[in-house]
DNA sequence: GTCTATACTGAGATAGAC
DNA sequence: GTCTATCTCAGTATAGAC
């Protein structure tokens, strides 16, 4: 049996290496300023290697967002296993320890986001190539919702919903030139307050025709797997 | 005085037909594959020339979608003329003949979407240079919403609000594959719905706490006039 | 499979002459 | 206003070393 290679092989270090010499690259200049050549470079590398490890400028950025994805992962469960029965604490640890991943590094969020919003390109956010970065990110989503005690069929709808919401939030945040990002802090607090109200609101009085009518939709977008 | 003169300067005349020969162009090809140098020669000038009209290729796509914003508020006004009374009604016109105006267009709106999403950029969504544009769709959003009767604060936050979704629905109508966009469509109705439900429950039990929140929050973030 | 070296193409954008 | 010449840089191609 092909066992998981039990120590990092010396192509995946190389990998890392070029990432790592992009963002500081990255940083430093930005995204569009720094050349394939200076990446290479940095990374003690030549051009065509480089370009063995990673198809475009664009694909190093999505190998960024994997790793931000995957400390998202991390710290927000973490978050959840301290609030487990509050689902308002649940929510806000979701989206602003997503928010505290990708804080950092504006410049390269604004790089993304151009690459994402792009339909034509290979690696936007609905394509087929990004979809299991979406399915991750959209399973943390759900877990987030877990021992709130919703109906089933809320719960399938309030995942993607929250996950659009996020987009949204990492667009503001990109374009967030105030301190600390307060301003886009604020907007997600504001919007979670929201969120609460509604879930509150849906428990409350007969909302299922309405949830019906939303979960059809959702359905049909098709906004689980794809888009 | 300077009057604004009378007829088109020839300048204006060769602008559009900039505008006008790379639009042929972006439809055959795609705004990718269209290069600058096609551009020029379709319009029988030079590229250099082309490039004294538009600083960018970018640029070229913002002059088309100025275009689909007059258009937009002149179908859009003329269906408020129609439906007087009823807000969905209306709301329903303003978001449908913006689909409409930009449906025949899906690549183009592709290539608008990057530049707009990128905040690096300075024709980007919130950015200065486009301040203009979105105050004019701004207006035509909150025109929709007279005739209504809400209260004053609901109806600054719902322009906003509204104005937000219809990008959202923008992003959603460039990826949509479905024959006639009717995946984006349905969701753009789907949305009405939840839209009014929300107003109508807002107008039922005391809301004004929440929509004070909220209020506080669109005010913070600049949104009437920049994000 | 991993990498170097180098040359080349294509396209966005600019400079400066006219 | 318009043109020609030129620059820069992403990306490709190739040929080969280890």
């Amino acid at each position: 049996m092909p066992t998981p290679s039990p120590r990092p092989k010396k192509s995946e270090e190389t990998r890392r290496r070029v990432v790592d010499a992009a963002l500081t690259l990255f940083r430093k200049r930005g995204f569009d300023a720094t050349t394939m050549r200076d990446v290479a470079a940095a990374a003690g590398l030549s051009l065509g290697a480089a370009y063995y490890y990673f198809r475009s400028k664009d694909e190093i950025v999505l190998a960024w967002y994997q790793r931000t994805q995957d400390e998202h992962a991390a710290r927000a469960r973490a978050a959840f296993a301290q609030s487990r029965g509050s689902l308002r604490a649940r929510l806000s640890a979701l989206m602003h320890t997503k928010l505290d991943v990708v804080a950092g590094e504006r410049r390269l969020l604004g790089a993304l986001l151009r690459v994402a919003a792009d339909p034509e390109h290979p690696l936007s956010v609905f394509a087929r190539t990004t979809s299991k970065l979406r399915a991750q990110s959209l399973a943390l989503f759900d877990e987030a919702l877990e021992g709130a005690e919703l109906p089933d069929d809320l719960r399938a709808l309030l995942g993607p919903a929250l996950w659009m919401m996020h987009l949204g939030l990492l667009l503001q945040l990109a374009h967030d030139g105030s301190p600390k990002q307060h301003k886009t802090r604020a907007l997600t607090d504001g919007a979670l307050d929201l969120v609460n109200s509604l879930v509150d609101l849906a428990r409350f009085r007969n909302s299922k025709p309405l949830r019906d009518r939303v979960a059809a939709l959702v359905r049909t977008m098709g906004w689980t797997t794809r888009g």
